[in-house]
DNA sequence: ACATTAAGTGATT
DNA sequence: AATCACTTAATGT
């Protein structure tokens, strides 16, 4: 995980590892922050949420990387304002947010800290862009690309309501826009299933 | 066989 | 693009 013997030494010395099975949920936007996830293997999925329980797909959490979102909710004391869904089986090392300073006297830890706040920026950046500019058929198509990267797995266990919950949009309407990706053969849908077939972008259309 | 859940459809705004 | 009302199909017990 980090070059630094100190640091890594660190890292085991308080971090706690914890497994948990896909599908889980880490947290819940309310919940307060004691423990910064860094994920060692698997992914985690993070949806904004709001008051009224609705959901809204953001970005994923890919090993290697911490919830940056952890880290700047945990310096100003204020509990996450985002779900945390496990993508894949993951394994987390569950540092306690008390370490997030004092571990600023490591050269390394200070950089690893800055690039993924710089890294999720651009990715949150990224899915702004998609949400505010592109039509929603565009919008399902990058969620399940997404969501297959995540898993290393084409196929997705989820129903039409999930996703639609996820996008924040009726299911009739996942439904019919899963349809015409069938149509245009980038997936196959099943019960339950989603296929997606890697490949091209999106263009041309409608 | 029955109940439940997921998906498909058409009409309406 | 959203919402409704309803049908049909798959799946679990």
């Amino acid at each position: 995980m980090f070059v630094d013997p100190k640091l890594q030494q660190e890292l085991e010395r308080v971090a706690v590892l914890r497994k948990l099975p896909a599908g889980a949920e880490l947290m819940r936007a309310g919940d307060a922050i004691t423990h910064i996830p860094i994920v060692r293997k698997g992914s985690l999925r993070i949806l904004a949420q709001d008051a009224e329980g609705r959901e809204r797909f953001l970005y994923h959490i890919m090993p290697g990387e911490t919830c940056a979102l952890s880290l700047t909710c945990c310096a100003s004391k204020r509990t996450s304002s985002v779900m945390a869904v496990v993508e894949e089986d993951v394994e987390l090392w569950m540092v306690p947010i008390q370490y997030l300073e004092t571990w600023m006297d490591f050269p390394e830890w200070r950089r690893y800290v800055n690039d993924t706040q710089a890294q999720r920026f651009n990715e949150l950046l990224e899915t702004i862009e998609v949400i505010a500019f592109n039509k929603l058929d565009e919008q399902l198509w990058n969620y399940l690309l997404k969501r297959v990267q995540a898993t290393g797995e084409p196929i997705l266990r989820v129903t039409h309501q999930e996703i639609a919950n996820e996008l924040d949009s009726p299911r009739e309407v996942i439904t019919r826009l899963l349809h015409q990706l069938q149509a245009r053969g980038r997936v196959s849908i099943g019960r339950g299933t989603v296929d997606v077939k890697m490949g091209a972008g999106m263009a041309a259309g409608s």
